[in-house]
DNA sequence: TTGAAACCATACCATTGGGTTGGTATGTGA
DNA sequence: TCACATACCAACCCAATGGTATGGTTTCAA
């Protein structure tokens, strides 16, 4: 019986990392176990070895791998943004990037797919959704201390508009991916921020 | 061997009918063939007599049950709107009465889920999105020419946002369902169709 | 060095998945 | 009324599902 030199953390995470492949390509009921160990070069005994059940497994991947992803991409850059032409353009940038495997996207898609119906994945995705609108507000927040956000402006409630209105740009293009459709709604994303600029 | 009158239409409608219930419920892959025939009281045989594969029942629901539900809800009220306030008071009442299992949010389930990975799908649910921002265009084109939308206004453009945001809105809600956030959300909907209307 | 716990592989299980089969009952046009 | 197509049912098929039982390896602390 072959066993590879144990390492527990790195088997752990590349269980993780398989299985947030998967749930990318696949959604959360459409990828089986057997795909996951497979591609992670592992078997069901160390998957549930270090996971009790499915669920955990992508509850996991989402408070540790995907919550990392999103604040690379949705809570670092925005340290840098002094400027509302800057956050347009992050913004723009953002849009015309995105990828249907991207970390905001699989977001979007497993909560659209589990959360109604699983409070326990709501809560974990939840907490993702949490540190992006927070991520924005605190940026607005800021952006009124520093003179270039229009200060009648409540940062938590466009925070929230805002991220609903990305999610739905994440899902509105996998339908219709096509360079036109994604600049007209960048576009009106832009315009929708320039709304919020102190004048 | 019981069986019952034959009614074609009847009994294809009534497939039709589970599959979308389910849909809603547990998304695409969440669902088996055979709830569906057993919520609606007859066979697989019955399914397959109709419908050659899942997929195919999947995409005459969409094409077929779906669309009518977003005609009724997002098409034909519109024809009453004829002022800002109005499509103002129509956008809060959409976000506020939403519901888990509602058609919009149903549509962007399926996106989210199956969009990406399947084409075939993804046409079948483009021309159901195509319907919802061609009515909101088209309502945006009247507005102008009635006067209450700004000349300057591109109505396909912001009507893909439009439709951008709110199914973004149907997803974090399903996360957050709490009145409040939802409050934030309408209003901050609110706050961008205000910069639509005409000085 | 040794015992125990952590780690991971193999084999297996019950259930459900989508899909087929062959046949029976019903409708329909000639 | 007879032939044929349509509509539907019950039973079955096999692969894949999530999950378990067990046992062999490493690792590490004592």
């Amino acid at each position: 019986m072959k066993q590879r030199k144990k390492q527990p953390v790195q088997t752990r995470q590349a269980i993780l990392q398989a299985a947030g492949d998967q749930f990318a390509l696949h959604g959360y009921s459409g990828t089986g176990l057997g795909p996951i160990v497979s591609q992670a070069e592992l078997t069901k005994g160390a998957l549930f070895h270090h996971f009790p059940d499915k669920r955990t497994l992508a509850c996991a991947w989402i408070a540790e791998n995907l919550s990392v992803a999103m604040v690379a991409q949705w809570v670092t850059p925005l340290d840098a943004i002094r400027s509302l032409d800057a956050l347009r353009a992050f913004s723009r940038a953002r849009c015309l990037e995105l990828l249907p495997g991207d970390a905001s996207s699989t977001l979007v898609s497993l909560t659209a797919e589990t959360a109604a119906a699983d409070p326990v994945m709501a809560a974990a995705l939840e907490g993702v959704f949490a540190l992006w609108r927070g991520a924005i507000a605190s940026l607005l927040e800021r952006g009124k201390s520093e003179g270039w956000i229009h200060h009648s402006i409540q940062p938590a409630m466009e925070a929230g508009f805002l991220v609903s209105a990305f999610a739905g740009f994440t899902v509105t293009t996998k339908c219709s991916p096509d360079e036109p459709t994604r600049r007209a709604c960048a576009t009106a994303l832009e315009g929708y921020l320039e709304t919020l600029r102190a004048q």
